[in-house]
DNA sequence: CTGTTAGCGCGTTCAG
DNA sequence: CTGAACGCGCTAACAG
């Protein structure tokens, strides 16, 4: 690979003009700069991004922790950050947090170590101390998903429990009277409120919580199944099911059209984030929106406007769910 | 951030000490080691991996490129790629080519200078002879899910004809004798290599090839709703269609399904990819498999053997496709 | 076993 | 407007 020193020595000049003809700094008089881009071309140059940071000591790219690649939630996440910041001509390191403590905390720690000019970050278990720490830091973070006191500032977040609210008072305001929860895993910030989110929709009929509609499961299919099966064994009748996300709810729903039951017809449903289902499912699954994608873009804008002075773009911290209303709710049966 | 420099300096020793012992090349005494542990511990001090790469021209991370980030294809092979190398603490950076030229070059581009000690790509557009001397530059690469003449050994791909022949040959041995083809665009080899497949298995049932049961889709749901749209419109008579893709699959049983048609009693249909649907989807899409993570897997390893020496890993470059039967496909109607 | 000395490729003063 | 010189933080010979 030639170096920007070749460059100089073809074109003529020194390693600082070509340099300030490379970056647009500095003035450079119209000859000496088409001398150095022909040279440039010819030599098919491309600078050194690493040297570059190590001189510059910014390495045009942003660190991104999710706690998964794929998944048709951080998918999308993943989509919108990348498209925002590649059209800005910065670019994208992703590291994975897999649930796990060790592997997030390193995963942080490499993406700092790597010189990455900002982070965003998805932090499913990392605590907020270590968080609040992390913002005070050197390296601009931004967090998703996720508010924590004292940095809200640097929250992206959606009002989970707004949603929550709106999912159970739809099923509520259906005529169901026993309405059954699947609820994320409560370790997590978002499945602990919407779970508040369904309890207040409860107070608000004059309903009780039950804790033998409840069941916490996992924010996977599998865990919707598993509740499932768990609520039906108990015995306690019910007529609906408020899940906390979309994929509980199809694993949910799995498990009653095994055992013959239709949807919504003999029990409703509810879900939490409108994820993108195939085209021919049935029914098709009321839920709420979760403007995970928006999200995604407005960190990634806060990074531009703060990390790169970008000032044209926008930001807000806090969005709203919307109810998003399909097939799968209706009155219960007389 | 502290330095190697200060912490040689706290620890009393010299830099080239306190670089042998965080790379564990060289020995070092017990007690050196010691005391720069302990300065390295009390400076919280992390190696500047944009220096490392600099000076020792290796970056420990590889870049990768797929034409999305998000989706059930690409999601689990990014998953599967980022295990693999986090596992042997090597680190991925991302690139998306959005299915477009120039940006797909871009990021090539993009990834070498960025200092990757490989490369794996997924490259939809870019031409044969650009791969090709690709390959011959100075950064490894791996190709996923293409197969280019002259560098197969860095291709790791799917045997696409036999999965299109298993799929067609599936439901002509149901006795269809008139199967409609939607393809993928067939720019793409793998679509183009389906196809054939699906030829083939005509050939072999002494059947011919009809354009008007044939439509060039697009990988995507739309392009199957439309194409069964169209199809449908030709009216020439099909009992079994044949998708290049699951997607594709599902949009066009998503049309059938709101015309009133029943799957697979009305009408057969068989997928391809084995891409994972949810749980309580009707009918359940008998389909080709195509171990998209598994591929992901082995250009992981490829990188780990060739580029960072790691002798424990084995290789294979082409995949073989497997049938799994479900519900979509049965005879067709007398 | 340990310290010294060159660079890695580039950005950035500071003189001219 | 241009060039010389230094340094970013670290690795890699090469001496001791």
């Amino acid at each position: 690979m030639a170096t920007i020193y070749d460059v100089s020595i073809l074109a003529g000049v020194s390693l600082a003009t070509v340099s300030r003809v490379v970056n647009n700094t500095g003035k450079v008089s119209e000859k000496t700069c088409k001398k150095v881009h022909d040279a440039m071309e010819q030599l098919g140059y491309r600078p050194n991004s690493i040297a570059q940071s190590l001189a510059s000591n910014r390495s045009n790219s942003v660190g991104v922790l999710v706690s998964q690649l794929d998944g048709p939630f951080y998918g999308p996440l993943m989509r919108e950050i990348e498209s925002v910041l590649r059209a800005a001509n910065k670019h994208v390191i992703i590291a994975a947090g897999h649930s796990d403590a060790a592997q997030e905390k390193d995963a942080v720690e490499f993406l700092l170590s790597r010189g990455c000019d900002a982070l965003i970050v998805d932090a499913e278990i990392l605590s907020n101390e270590y968080l609040q720490k992390l913002c005070k830091g050197k390296t601009p973070v931004v967090l998703i998903n996720r508010h924590v006191d004292g940095i809200e500032d640097r929250c992206v977040h959606l009002n989970n429990l707004e949603g929550g609210l709106l999912a159970s008072r739809h099923v509520l305001e259906h005529g169901h009277q026993q309405v059954a929860y699947i609820s994320g895993p409560l370790f997590k910030l978002d499945a602990r409120e919407r779970l508040e989110g369904h309890k207040q929709a409860l107070t608000e009929k004059g309903l009780t919580f039950d804790e033998r509609l409840f069941f916490e499961g996992d924010f996977r299919e599998e865990g919707g199944y598993e509740g499932m099966e768990v609520l039906f064994e108990r015995g306690q009748p019910f007529t609906a099911v408020v899940c906390a996300n979309d994929q509980m709810a199809s694993g949910a729903i799995a498990l009653c059209l095994e055992r013959g039951l239709q949807v919504p017809q003999d029990i409703s449903f509810v879900g939490f984030d409108n994820i993108p289902f195939p085209r021919y499912i049935s029914p098709k699954l009321t839920t709420v929106c979760n403007p995970i994608q928006d999200m995604g873009h407005m960190a990634a804008n806060w990074v531009l406007k703060e990390v790169y002075d970008n000032r044209e773009v926008n930001f807000s911290h806090r969005f709203e769910p919307e109810l998003v209303v399909r097939e799968s709710v209706q009155p219960p049966k007389a």
